[in-house]
DNA sequence: ATGTTATGCTCGCTTTTGAACGAAGAGAAA
DNA sequence: TTTCTCTTCGTTCAAAAGCGAGCATAACAT
């Protein structure tokens, strides 16, 4: 046995046991205790296990291994828990209108655990990359790579979304006011979230806290067209209040 | 026993074990382990296998590395030789179709060192990745998400090639015969490749050595389609015949 | 003929491993 | 708490295996 092997063999023990200890390790492989202590200063070197007395314990996923997105998002905890709520939405078969959301993107995560099968159809490429082994049907819209954000846009992009017909739009937003509606910072993608809006039986909106009175740039559609809202904590009586007037259902962790 | 005859054995072994040791298959060709090294070198090079102390493994996909086209490829210094004699044929400023292959993305990416700008239409999720943040105007085609070769395909994407008139389509294909044309290995793609063609004045066919010959499932579009055939070595008399017969610059490199 | 590629061979360097021994940590006993 | 004992660790040395660079040779292509 060389020693690339042990080092594999000991990491798929690792994963499974999350812990090992030198001694046995040291018996079955039939070496020293000090070659095993060496592999683990050496896995441990790479950042993969954090060593202790008697043998070593796995590093829980170091961001180096998370997808481009999710390394990327801020307030993923927040996020993470919106995206929990999103399953009971969504019926399996259904098909579903995406933007380029970090919080759309890990509702889309957390269902592709949850549901045998979804049809998406997106404009965001970050979602092409990372569901292109996954049961999902994607479709993307097509569109004017917009960068430093993923997304595609314009006309084509617009023209695509009209094609089709889905079950539910599920997008996010950049701020919430009661006075001027539902904003994001830029009009190439606002402009198309409303279209996608348009297409879909059922909207859901997914917005965090922080998002709850912030004002941006661009208008995208009005609170009427909104079905559902999933936040993750109870926001205050007057935008309860608010939501009940417009009809939208309101989600929040219990 | 040839060299890379060699390889496409020690490649095979790999696939199925995951790895390999250099002193068995040494003796297995009855070389010497210098030239097992060598051949793992080259394949490291490649980016098929990881060497390691006495052997090396198989690079599995995690799909969550960057360089996902540039990894997954096989010839790939034939393919940078193509891809280097690319930059004489297109002007500044250009606007150019690009399909899913991985030669046109190596074409790409010295493109992106030599001009200034480009407008670059294509089906392929990973030239939208890779380019989002280069100074070319990227437009994606959209449609349904092929998986495994991360393309988009389908009447929406043909619709959407339909709408864009280029100065040049640069392809590639699976093989080319003198008798049976230009072919790929699955229909959608050959398919959308044809209505690349057409919206193109000038077609650059990309093809390394080995597809000369080799015949493949689908025809895609005829000989007289195209204008410019760039290729890794000098072809045979019999070729550069025939490609002047159909009026086809033909490029190696000197 | 000339250049390129594949291969083998040699030599010095690096990695791996085991063995030995003192240092450091953990837990029980005082 | 302090001390004692046993285990575990780190360091060092030496041997063995693996490796890379350079050179020479043969086959092949141009």
């Amino acid at each position: 046995m060389l020693a690339f092997e042990r080092r594999e063999k000991i990491l798929s023990t690792l994963y499974s046991d999350k812990k090992v200890f030198v001694a046995p390790l040291a018996s079955t492989f039939n070496v020293t205790e000090e070659t095993i202590r060496r592999d683990l200063e050496k896995l441990e070197r790479e950042g993969v296990v954090t060593r202790n007395y008697g043998g070593a314990t796995l590093n829980e996923r170091t961001s180096e291994d998370l997808p481009y997105q999710t390394r990327n998002t801020i307030n993923l905890e927040e996020k993470r828990v919106i995206a929990q709520l999103v399953p009971p939405l969504i019926k399996d078969g259904s098909s579903i209108m995406a933007d380029t959301s970090s919080t759309v993107y890990e509702a889309l995560q957390v269902l592709q655990q949850s549901k045998d099968h979804l049809t998406i159809i997106t404009n965001s490429v970050s979602i092409l990359q990372d569901f292109a082994f996954s049961s999902f049907d994607v479709f993307s819209t097509g569109g004017s790579l917009r960068k430093n954000s993923r997304s595609l846009v314009g006309p084509s992009a617009i023209r695509s979304v009209q094609q089709y017909n889905v079950d539910a739009a599920v997008v996010s937003c950049k701020g919430i006011s009661m006075t001027q509606g539902i904003m994001d910072t830029n009009e190439p993608e606002a402009d198309l979230k409303q279209y996608m809006q348009n297409q879909a039986r059922q909207v859901i909106l997914l917005v965090d806290h922080t998002k709850f009175g912030a004002v941006s740039l661009v208008k995208t559609f009005p609170f009427e067209q909104v079905d559902c809202l999933v936040t993750n904590k109870k926001p205050a009586e007057e935008w309860l209040d608010f939501f009940g007037q417009h009809g939208i259902d309101i989600i929040f962790p219990s």
